[in-house]
DNA sequence: AATCGTTCCTGATAGC
DNA sequence: TGCTATCAGGAACGAT
């Protein structure tokens, strides 16, 4: 799941990779992820010929600035990847076709893993100059694609939070997110209104080592848990940037490479094993829909007032 | 106006 | 063995 750390990786690998490239061509099998413009053989006819002249993140939307008026706006989703290859793939990836190699090999169409030199998810390709591919691959087909224009961009993005690792954004300015937000201060932090980038992962991550259970409620937190919730999101954050990632589900980098954060990974996808400051065994609950993993003993919190014994008089 | 449930999609896994 | 049912997951959208 890309969350903000996979998106930053992503977006510096693009950077040194196609920055400055034209698109000469597109091609797609599943033209429902193409949002904007409506029609595909428009937003092929938009984008050919136009060159990328910035690439950024904003949470976890990837954003390429292009040449003429237009930014292309990627949303990877649960398990879109952005890749990149060559020239020689061309070859490999007939339109129409579900194969494609990046090992520069065919094979047969079969189920794998990503390492695998097929990729049979690529539903979306782009050809560059200098000879550059790049591709989305996306496996539950959820990835979002959008040209738009810079004004309309810009009113997309506006409604987001913060960035997390944005360079004046103190202590208050957290605070200030925090202001009137109902809710699970886990619900609360994956809110991209509130604050932009993070996900599932990070944020049971930045609670465990902040040790802030994660259905407290967000209003009721006292300005020392914020302090602490602050700083564990930055830290870990910075950490999973610093290690390319994490790949425990299926993130890879535009080589297909996999990202190193899953050493740091203390409670998501832990159930049942031993918390690592205390062992504790790690447990999950549901929230909003959505898995929650913590340590019960370290992350104190709201289920204690329901299964603590009510004292007798 | 906020908040809840549903939807998109497919692979993995559980249950029979 | 092979089938079907259930679930995960971000965020847009519809419903209340």
């Amino acid at each position: 799941m890309p969350e903000l750390p996979e998106v930053e990786t992503t977006v510096r690998d693009l950077q040194k990779k196609v920055l400055n490239r034209t698109f000469l061509d597109v091609w797609t099998d599943f033209p429902k992820m193409i949002k904007q413009p409506e029609s595909f053989e428009q937003f092929k006819k938009e984008i050919k010929g136009k060159k990328i002249e910035k690439i950024w993140r904003r949470g976890k939307n990837i954003i390429f600035d292009l040449s003429g008026s237009y930014s292309l706006l990627i949303h990877q989703k649960l398990t879109g990847h952005l890749l990149i290859g060559n020239w020689e793939l061309e070859i490999a990836c007939p339109v129409g076709s579900r194969r494609l190699s990046f090992g520069g090999k065919w094979k047969p169409l079969k189920k794998g893993p990503l390492e695998e030199p097929v990729n049979r998810y690529i539903h979306l390709m782009f050809w560059l100059d200098k000879g550059l591919m790049l591709a989305l691959s996306d496996l539950r087909k959820f990835a979002k694609i959008e040209l738009l224009n810079k004004e309309t961009l810009k009113k997309e993005l506006s409604s987001f939070g913060p960035e997390p690792l944005g360079k004046n954004f103190t202590f208050e300015k957290f605070q200030a997110c925090f202001k009137d937000k109902k809710g699970k201060i886990k619900q609360v932090l994956m809110d991209q209104n509130v604050i932009a980038g993070i996900g599932n992962i990070y944020s049971d991550e930045a609670l465990w080592r902040a040790k802030i259970h994660p259905l407290k409620d967000a209003l009721v937190l006292k300005e020392k848990e914020l302090k602490e919730i602050y700083k564990a999101i930055q830290e870990v954050l910075k950490k999973a940037i610093e290690l390319g990632g994490e790949s425990i589900s299926d993130y890879r980098n535009p080589e297909g490479k996999k990202g190193f954060f899953d050493k740091e990974r203390r409670v998501y996808q832990r159930e049942g094993e031993k918390c690592s400051r205390c062992a504790t065994k790690i447990k999950r609950l549901k929230i909003a829909g959505r898995s929650a993993y913590f340590c019960p003993s370290c992350q104190k919190g709201e289920e204690d007032k329901f299964s603590s014994s009510p004292s007798l008089p």
